[in-house]
DNA sequence: ATGCCATATTTTTTT
DNA sequence: AATATGGCAT
């Protein structure tokens, strides 16, 4: 036991910044009983601020920091939650906490933590420990492999394309449910096509373990079933005091099953949570998970409830509270808050996105001349492509920006080409890795690639074969230059990150062929270059940074350098666990919110609902949702002006009306008049409606 | 066998 | 807007 009780008063300094809730939490089962913990944190609660504490709290009391598994959604929030710890730490135990929070480095996501142990444990499960991972569209990428194999290409109705197999076997696994269930519930327009599924699923498995490769799926997969397993479940068992897991509602049945095996009796077990923040059920997360908790366990875990608000002021709380009261199903008491002070959230009515974008960037400004910095604002939206306009605005008017969520950066084809390379000399048998490369060469396509690959994947030594297999017809000059850099990047493999230039010099000759636009892609193979400076080795570069991929992109070049002021533009999804002072809400209206994507069922509906909130809930002084009356649909060309005219989300009915500020912008403008445009009510269009009623 | 063009279909959010 | 597939020229 460390020093706490040789004196007293100073721990309590730190725990005394607590509210009592937040203590409870805390100080829960130090010592003896140490039962399991449930954290209902609602937003702006003091959630991570509550969870580094906790975990101080332990370490000050003598848990072992090498001991605890503390996982979180994100990489982000596991980097800033160790900062938290060991910032607490160091204030109460002075030099001697550097030792102790450097050894916390269990630290990460489910699927960082499970890659981590299955590479750790590859030998005693039949693994070669040099596995690759998939990201998802390298796992699409080898269903439809298989799928072209078994001829479901040419079925007479179309077959399922790989995105729609990929979730569905995806949603299968991580919901641990049979497939005739996930079709009938979640794609019931692919029920007739189980018996011809589950082949594939069948033969993609297959198809995994030949090539050594896991998908996302695998990393929680193989964990859960060695958790399950005898001795290998003994030793991971022992091998953690604590295990705390942040964002508990958006996990899956997949990965509560891994809670479990590790600790069936739920000692030492955390969880913090908020079931009204649910917002990823379409990766199958279920907020049965939080609610099933406190009972799974005998005795009882322990509730703890942290519903005081000290991130927004009361008119933004009010609002939110309001739009959330409307959920058909809920389980949390309303936030409250004493921050009694700003005016109510505005809802602007604009004309179209085109004036979205400009009243956005004028309050921006605006903003910025009485001193909030663009750090402190943020731009939010549901889906990616939404923000289009606003770029452009932005862009126009110089302001600079770092976007998260959508494209990232390692989609870009020129950049998945490179690190394939690598992936092939890292592992020979990834077939959508070679399958990849060997189409960047002239004169194969993909029946030679297949060729190739088959010669390779019944060979002992996959990458000395290629040696000795002839070139093929068309591939000219090219194929000795590729056959010499696959057995240089395979002896070579300590060489790094030198093997990555040599690498990108073999494919800058193919990207100039391949890509008009050489020049810009170039600038991003040079980026990845100075990302890979930053890893130990080829082996963690890889893995990390298809788990934790840089998760945002701009306007310029490189991300912009810290110091620098930017705007944040994320979508609602990416915005989790995050605050600014500042937030703007885009297309708040039937069809974006909810998305008349995933209108289908009632959860999903409600799922939106949540979204509404937990992008309502960012907001701490300042917020606006913005109403364009004319909303642009996608899936038309790019010339085309096929809009709707759309109406207000109906998460904010009539009756919520009084919760906020209705404007409209830009102001009517009178002559010898000011525009002041407040509390105007949005009018109805119906002209709009009855033309819309024939298109 | 490969590469290019025309046509039909799907459709967000992310580890 | 992006992808999947089939047909046709090389």
């Amino acid at each position: 036991m460390l020093a706490v009780s040789d004196s007293p008063l100073a721990p309590a300094a730190y725990l005394e910044k607590l509210n009592p809730e937040q203590r409870l939490a805390v100080e829960h089962g130090v010592g003896a009983a140490n039962g399991p913990l449930l954290v209902i944190a609602g937003a702006g609660s003091g959630k991570t601020n509550t969870l580094a504490h906790r975990v101080a709290h332990l370490i000050v009391n003598g848990a072992d920091p090498r001991r605890i598994l503390l996982m979180t959604f994100s990489r982000r929030a596991a980097a800033e939650m160790t900062r938290r710890v060991e910032r607490i730490c160091r204030q109460v135990m002075g030099e001697k906490a550097e030792a102790m929070t450097g050894a916390l480095n269990w630290a990460g996501t489910f699927h960082g933590i499970g890659a981590r142990l299955i590479r750790d444990y590859a030998d005693q499960i039949g693994l070669d420990p040099a596995f690759t991972i998939h990201d998802r569209e390298d796992s699409a990428d080898l269903m439809n492999l298989v799928r072209h194999e078994l001829g479901f290409s040419r079925t007479e109705t179309r077959f399922p394309t790989k995105g729609t197999c990929l979730a569905i076997y995806s949603r299968c696994v991580n919901a641990q449910q049979p497939i005739e269930e996930v079709l009938a519930r979640v794609f019931p327009w692919c029920t007739s096509w189980a018996k011809e599924l589950k082949q594939l699923f069948g033969l993609y498995v297959e198809a995994k373990q030949k090539q050594n490769v896991l998908d996302y799926d695998d990393l929680l997969l193989y964990w859960a079933q060695m958790a399950g397993d005898g001795a290998i479940a003994a030793d991971l068992g022992n091998r953690f005091d604590h295990v705390l897991v942040d964002e508990y509602q958006d996990t899956n049945r997949l990965q509560s099953s891994i809670l479990l095996a590790l600790k069936p009796d739920g000692a030492g077990l955390t969880v913090v949570g908020d079931d009204a923040q649910s917002i990823y059920s379409f990766r199958a997360a279920t907020v049965r998970n939080i609610l099933d908790f406190p009972a799974h366990f005998a005795p009882a875990a322990r509730i703890v409830t942290l519903d005081r608000n000290y991130r927004s002021t009361l008119p933004i709380l009010t609002a939110a509270n309001a739009v959330i009261e409307k959920a058909s199903e809920r389980f949390t008491k309303n936030l409250w808050t004493d921050r009694d002070s700003g005016g109510k959230p505005a809802l602007v009515s604009v004309r179209d996105e085109a004036d979205q974008a400009r009243y956005v960037v004028d309050r921006i400004l605006e903003n910025r001349e009485t001193g909030a910095l663009l750090k402190q604002q943020a731009v939010l939206f549901r889906t990616s492509s939404h923000s289009g306009q606003l770029e452009v605005e932005l862009t126009r008017r110089t302001i600079p920006f770092v976007k998260f969520g959508g494209l990232k950066f390692l989609d870009a084809a020129h950049v998945k080409d490179l690190l394939a390379v690598l992936r092939f000399a890292e592992n020979p048998r990834d077939r959508v890795a070679g399958f990849r490369i060997l189409q960047l060469l002239p004169g194969v396509g993909p029946s030679s690639a297949q060729r190739i690959l088959d010669v390779m994947a019944a060979a002992p030594n996959p990458i000395a074969t290629l040696a000795d297999l002839p070139a093929p017809p068309r591939s000219g000059d090219e194929w000795p230059a590729f056959v010499s850099l696959m057995a240089t990047l395979k002896a070579d493999r300590a060489d790094w990150p030198a093997s990555l230039g040599l690498a990108r010099r073999w494919y800058e000759p193919h990207l100039e062929r391949i890509h008009e636009d050489a020049l810009t892609r170039q600038a991003d193979l040079l980026q990845l270059e100075q990302i890979a400076s930053g890893y130990q080795s080829r082996e963690k570069f890889l893995t990390e940074l298809t788990l934790d991929p840089p998760d945002a992109t701009s306007d310029q070049a490189g991300v912009p350098t810290l110091d620098e002021d930017y705007l944040i533009l994320s979508t609602i999804h990416s915005a989790k666990g995050q605050e600014w002072k500042s937030v703007y809400v885009l297309n708040v209206v039937d069809g974006a919110i909810p998305s008349d994507l995933g209108t289908g069922s009632p959860d999903e509906i409600e799922e939106e609902r949540r979204l509404l909130y937990v992008a309502m809930t960012r907001a701490k002084d300042d917020l606006h949702l913005i109403v364009p009356q004319k909303f642009f649909v996608h899936g038309q060309h790019s010339k085309g002006d096929k809009h709707v005219y759309a109406n207000r989300t109906r998460f904010i009915p009539r009756e919520l009306g009084d919760h906020f500020e209705w404007t409209s912008w830009p102001p009517p403008a009178r002559a010898g008049e000011t525009a002041v445009a407040a509390s105007q009510p949005v009018r109805l269009d119906i002209g709009a409606r009855l033309r819309d009623m024939w298109s």
